[in-house]
DNA sequence: CGTTTCTTCATCTATTGTGAAGAAATGCCG
DNA sequence: CGGCATTTCTTCACAATAGATGAAGAAACG
């Protein structure tokens, strides 16, 4: 039994987040630059665009076709924004770790 | 180029955090137990071990072999415990997190 | 056309999910 | 005392979802 919608992979609450700060340019191309700084690695343009296909399957995103822009590739963009149920399960994932590392011991300094 | 000794799952991440919580009685069984209750849904027993497996061998926890107690089926465990690195990838992510949704815009309210 | 920007697609690996089978201990009962 | 059901815990085999990668396809401009 997958695929609860209130529950979160990892690099799918980086994304809806990502989607949050980029407001109205989270489109494909920048998400994938703004998720490889954030992770101080590559991410490829593939698995951005898979997650935002399944984000959206589970209602956690909704995207619109924007028109073609008057630059050299200006190429239509499909532009993503949260809805409210994406909006409510990152709320909710972050309540949750929020409670459970409250608790979470420091980390001991190492010797120099 | 998959397995970030720094990046962790989602589920990875909730299974360091209730290790930690679980201290002395972190094994496999109290351990599934703790995460259905956090997750609110059932979590078969397959998916800890594995995760648990796949943990050790990124050096994020190390486990000992416990031995049998005086009870009824009272099988030695094998416990569980974070290593350095684990509780540095916990601290990592919650870094992480807590920078990422500073500026999470709240939640609307819903009509009565 | 060639180039640029953006998206779709096919394919692969890794993570997570599930339940049954296997090990190791105790307790009951002949 | 000895065997067998029972309990607790772990290992295993397999299925499904999530994530990674790079090449191919579409649509715009110069």
């Amino acid at each position: 039994m997958p695929s609860d919608p209130t529950s979160l992979g990892d690099f799918e609450l980086l994304l809806l987040l990502t989607v949050l700060r980029l407001g109205d340019q989270a489109y494909g191309v920048p998400l994938c630059r703004e998720l490889s700084a954030i992770r101080r690695r590559g991410v490829a343009v593939g698995s951005v665009y898979a997650a935002l296909d399944r984000l959206q399957q589970k209602g956690l995103v909704s995207s619109t076709l924007g028109e073609s822009t008057p630059e050299r590739g200006g190429r239509a963009k499909r532009f993503f924004r949260l809805t409210q149920a994406g909006l409510r399960s990152v709320h909710h994932t972050r309540r949750l770790l929020d409670t459970l590392w409250t608790a979470l011991p420091p980390l001991a300094e190492e010797p120099a």
